[in-house]
Formats: C-alpha cells, sequence, structure tokens
DNA sequence: GAGTATTTTGTAAACGATTTCAATATGATT
DNA sequence: AATCATATTGAAATCGTTTACAAAATACTC
C-alpha cells in the first residue's frame, strides 16, 4: 500500500500538499492539484484511515450496542443504523449484549477503547451502570429503553399510549380478563404496563396483580410465563405482550394448550415480525417504526459528536395499531 | 486519558518499559513491573489501541458482510460470529450488502481502508468481484455461497444433499409433481436446485422446467414466484424453497389462494426460523448449524491472520431434517 | 520598482503506541 | 577482583497522517 509520502514524492510536493488536496483545501495551486491527484491514482492511494484517526483523536466508526439480536426488532434497527451511517461516511460496529449488564458494560468499554466517534445503545436497564463510567465527553443516543435520569439523546416509543391503545383495542373488542406479559428491567416493559393499566381503568376494571407478569425478554419466559397464565383457575381471555418474543412464546403455549385464537384467547403484541402476518390468526400488534428509529438515532448521534455541546434530545415516535384476526370481536362462549 | 507517557513518568520508567509489561515480558524486574502496574491503576490508563493498530498495521476488528441481515440465516450467523470473535479479543464491523454487488466491492473496500485482521463474507454472486481487487494478503472466509475459482477458507453446507433429503422426504410422502423456488445467483441455489433435481430422478421422475423457478432470494420474489406455480394449469402438489425469506414469501401466496398444506399443497425449505414452527401446520426444513458456521468461520479466519500462508480449507457441515406438519403424508384426493 | 499584503508551499512536530539497538546493571566464573 | 555472559532498561525510530508555523512565491499598491 502506497503512503501519502510515497504519493508526495512522486508528484515533486510535500506531504502537506497532498493532505491539503486529500481535505480538499482552496489553497493549492490548480496546476499542483493536478499532479497530485494523478499521482493518487496512479499509485492506487488510499488514505491510512488508522494514522488519520490516531492523529485527529477520532475515527469513522459508530456503535452500536444491543440487547438482543435475535430480535426482529433490533436487526431491523441495525439495519437502518448501518444505511445511515454509511450514507455520512461511518461504519458500524455491532454487539450484542443478550441482555447480560456486564457484557453492556465491558462492550462500552470496547468502544471507547475503538475511539468510536459514538454509541447507540439499547440498555439492558434503567440505569445503565456502565454508562455513568464513561467520561462525560462521550457520544451516546439510546434507543427503545430510557434511562430517565441520564442527560443523554433518547429516541424513544410513545410506549404508554401505544399500550393504552392496543389494550383499548382488546376492549372495545369485548376482552375483559386481559394478561400481560412485560420485559422486565426495561423502561419499555414498565411504560408499555402502565399504559395498559390505564385503558383498563379507563373502562372501568381493576388491574389484577395475578394477570400481569414481568419476565426477561425472551421466547421461553415468554412461553413459561403464559402457559402459567393459561392455567389459571380463571384464564385470561386475552395475552398481550410487549416484544415480539414474548409473542412467540406465549403463541407457542397457547398451541400446546390447544386453544383457539381468538375465541378461547386473544393474543396481541408490539413489533411487526414476518411471521406475525403467516401464522393464523394473523397477529394484531403495534407495529413501530423501526427504520426511523435507527435513522433518528444515528442522525442525532452525528449531530452530537459535531456539536458536544448541544442540548440533548428526546425523541419520541408514535407506534401503529395495525389491527389483525387475532384480536377479532368476541363471540361470548355460554 | 492517560497516555503511556505519563504512566512511564508516574512509575519513574521510560516507555519502553510500560509497553513491556503491558505485553507481559519477563524481561522486566517484579519491582519496576509493580510500580508500572500501580501507576497504571492509579492513572486509570486505558491503552490506545488506534496507536497499537498503527504501529502494529493491524487491528483488532473482523468485518463480517452479509448479504442479506433480514435473513434470520444471516442474525444468528452474526450473533456466532461476534460471540467468537469477542472470546478472541476482536470485535466485529458488520455490513449489509442487501445482495448488491456494488454495495459488496464497495464495503470490502471499507474493510481494507479500516485494516481489519480480516473478513467474513457472504457473496453476492459466484465471483465475488471485489474480492479480486484485494491484495493476496487480505484474510478472507466465505460462508454460505461459494466461490468456486477462489482459493480462500470457505465454510458451506452440503447443499446438494440437504435438498437431495429434503425432496426424498416429500417423494416417500408421496407428492410426485414438485415445483423449487431457488435463490438465483449463488451457488447456494444452485445446488440446492441440484440436489432437488437428483432426488426427483432418482425417483424416476424427469424435473421439468416449468417447475423450477430462480429468483432474487427474498420474500417479494418468493411471494410472486409462488402465486404464478400455483395459477399454474396444472400446479404442484408440493412446494420447495431454498431459504426462510422464499418461504414466507411462498406461504403469503398459498394463504392468498386459500389453499391448505399440506393437503392442496405441501411446503418445505432450509433454515430455521422462530415462525416455522408457529405456523400451522408448523413447516418441514432443513436446519443449518448455524451457530457452528459462524463459529467455523471465525475460527478459520483467526487461524489465517495469524497464518496467512496455510493452505486454504473448506468446510463442508450437515444440514439436518426436521420433519414436521407441512409435508405429512400425502391423501390422494379423488 | 520597492514595499506590502496575500496566497501557496514546505518543514517539522505532533498523535500513542511498539521495538531495535545500545547501554547499563547484575550475576557467574575464574 | 577482573572478565565475561546475561538480564534489564532506555533512547530513539517508526507507523501514516494532519496542521501550526515559517518561508517562499506571487499579486497588488503607490
Amino acid at each position: 500500500m502506497a503512503s501519502i509520502k510515497e504519493v508526495a514524492r512522486a508528484a515533486g510536493v510535500s506531504t502537506a500538499t497532498v493532505s491539503r488536496v486529500l481535505a480538499n483545501s482552496p489553497h493549492v495551486r490548480p496546476a499542483l492539484r493536478e499532479r497530485v491527484l494523478k499521482a493518487i491514482k496512479e499509485l492506487e492511494y488510499r488514505p491510512n484511515l488508522i494514522a488519520r484517526s490516531l492523529r485527529a483523536q477520532q475515527t469513522t466508526t459508530i456503535g452500536l450496542i444491543v440487547s438482543d439480536i435475535r430480535n426482529p426488532f433490533f436487526t431491523a434497527i441495525s439495519r437502518a443504523v448501518e444505511d445511515t451511517a454509511y450514507e455520512e461516511g461511518y461504519s458500524l460496529i455491532l454487539c450484542n449484549t443478550d441482555e447480560d449488564p456486564k457484557k453492556e458494560s465491558i462492550y462500552l468499554n470496547v468502544m471507547r477503547d475503538a475511539n468510536v466517534a459514538g454509541v447507540i445503545l439499547s440498555p439492558t436497564g434503567p440505569t445503565a451502570a456502565g454508562l455513568r463510567e464513561l467520561e462525560a465527553g462521550f457520544a451516546v443516543v439510546v434507543i427503545d429503553r430510557s434511562i430517565p435520569d441520564a442527560d443523554v439523546d433518547m429516541v424513544l416509543l410513545d410506549n404508554v399510549d401505544s399500550a393504552y391503545r392496543l389494550t383499548r383495542h382488546l376492549l372495545e373488542n369485548g376482552y375483559q380478563r386481559i394478561a400481560a406479559i412485560c420485559g422486565e428491567r426495561s423502561t419499555t416493559g414498565r411504560e408499555r404496563c402502565a399504559g395498559y393499566e390505564q385503558a383498563l381503568r379507563a373502562y372501568g376494571l381493576l388491574p389484577t396483580a395475578e394477570l400481569v407478569r414481568f419476565v426477561p425478554p425472551q421466547i421461553e419466559a415468554g412461553y413459561a410465563a403464559a402457559l402459567r397464565l393459561l392455567d389459571l383457575p380463571e384464564p385470561p381471555e386475552a395475552l398481550l405482550t410487549t416484544n415480539s418474543l414474548l409473542a412467540a412464546g406465549a403463541l407457542e403455549a397457547i398451541r400446546e394448550r390447544g386453544l383457539r385464537i381468538p375465541d378461547e384467547v386473544a393474543l396481541v403484541t408490539f413489533d411487526e415480525t414476518t411471521w406475525a402476518s403467516l401464522v393464523q390468526p394473523p397477529i394484531t400488534l403495534i407495529e413501530q417504526p423501526t427504520y426511523e428509529i435507527g435513522k433518528t438515532a444515528t442522525e442525532l448521534l452525528l449531530q452530537r459528536v459535531a456539536e458536544p455541546e448541544r442540548p440533548t434530545r428526546r425523541v419520541i415516535l408514535k407506534g401503529r395499531l395495525l389491527v389483525r384476526g387475532s384480536s377479532a370481536p368476541r363471540v361470548r362462549c355460554g
């Protein structure tokens, strides 16, 4: 690989001039610029990004730390972040914490050590212990789950309202005994639960502790929680889960108990997936604007990198209710 | 951030000694080592990886270029690669080509510019144009799809045999008129098609051109191809697709035509997904050992980084046939 | 055409580590 | 105690850029 020195020699100029041509500085005579460009082309020169980063004390890489890469929601986010970052000339380092705060902390340090320009993080918990250890200057955008105490940019869903609308939809379709399986340890799960309870109250119903479960936001936990709910002496008429993995687990449980959807139990959830419209009946859900979340988060991050002192922002996006067969108007049995 | 110089000053030694302590060199007196370690701890010193990379002319980052991040197969691979890389002290740069050879070429250059130690690539086509432009020394492991002419390490599935077994399973269950929807432009699609045709021949049937479609390996294309097959004057009794996205599209088409599975049309595919066992009937498929593919690819890559001249290897892993309801023994109608 | 202002160019010092080589200290051997 | 071998240490070069500063070249003014 040719270096800037060789280009300089070939063009008969100093490395400073080559560097200026590279940076499109106006203070280079056209004749010289031509010579330099010619040398660059002939030697197939490409700047060494590491040297550049060392000098600039910053890379053109951003980090994305997701809490579960198996969750299609985060896959969609990754795609959007990668797209947007690439357009801006940044590449993406991806890490997966598997909902483990220790891994989160480790990866934040990895990011710091890699001198990434900034990090987009879906935190494993509402405090983000690892975040506080970082210097103040470290650019971070939090997505999906809020960290109430942290003064960082965030891109979130209107969780309370979305859950409210989802629950109201069930209530309006005649379901009364509605259970909720919520992701534990995240504000997202709590907020969606709050929206669910608000809707119940608005319709004159009292939330029952027995019908609300906080579990790890994963398939196995959704399956186990759903089984226990379905086995209750007085089982729920509808199940609301707060993400697609919990929904997959719940669906598995419903199938295992041989129950018909929605006659015997309705099912609604968050997050659009390939399968939600393929199962029968298709699943009613709140669709998140995943691409927009990822894109917005990346843009916020790059803005903060450019201007570290700007006031932090909190962008709240609206979910969209997609009504499908799994919550069809209830036909009273008996 | 403290630098090695400050540590050296604090410990009253030269930077060389600090560096030696860092590298666990045996040629440092215990007393000095203690002093250095103390200074490191007190200053919360962490080596600057960029400076290290510049000097070493190599990073501790590997690249993963996948052809479609929405495909759960590649999500699973990413997870495995990320896991394995992390264990070895490497981090992961992720890129998504969307089956676009241009993006592939661009990203390979991005990787080169980023001085990654090596790249794991699922190529968009069987020639990998971008690959040849790279210097010979660039460490690459190809996964999922082979590049017949390239002398690089590869981790692949036994595509022909897997497709053979999948098709044979259909034949043994009484299906005769079997259509195949294959991913175009990849050896994977071609090989799976070959296995399918071999099985037909082994059972005394002649492959029909009409029943074999090569399309982009994506949901929409699977949907369109399946619709056209189902609308044939003499529609197929079974559909075989070569990945889960094509299967999702095919299933959508089957649903749209209101056909029962497997009575009116059976469906089998490649790749396990969340939904394959949740739809009804659940889908018969060949499961790939995704975690092992990703892990093996990463290990091969790091071995090659350590020893660039070692002979290239081609690891072929076996797929596992999971028999489910979508291919239940055929009940002849009429 | 001399003097000044402006533009263009080059020199050399960073950035933060690793490593070669030489110098010094230590220990072993006689 | 002198000599030699060996183990420790440090000075300085290096990786490939960018950029502050100085120097040189050019343009402008009177």
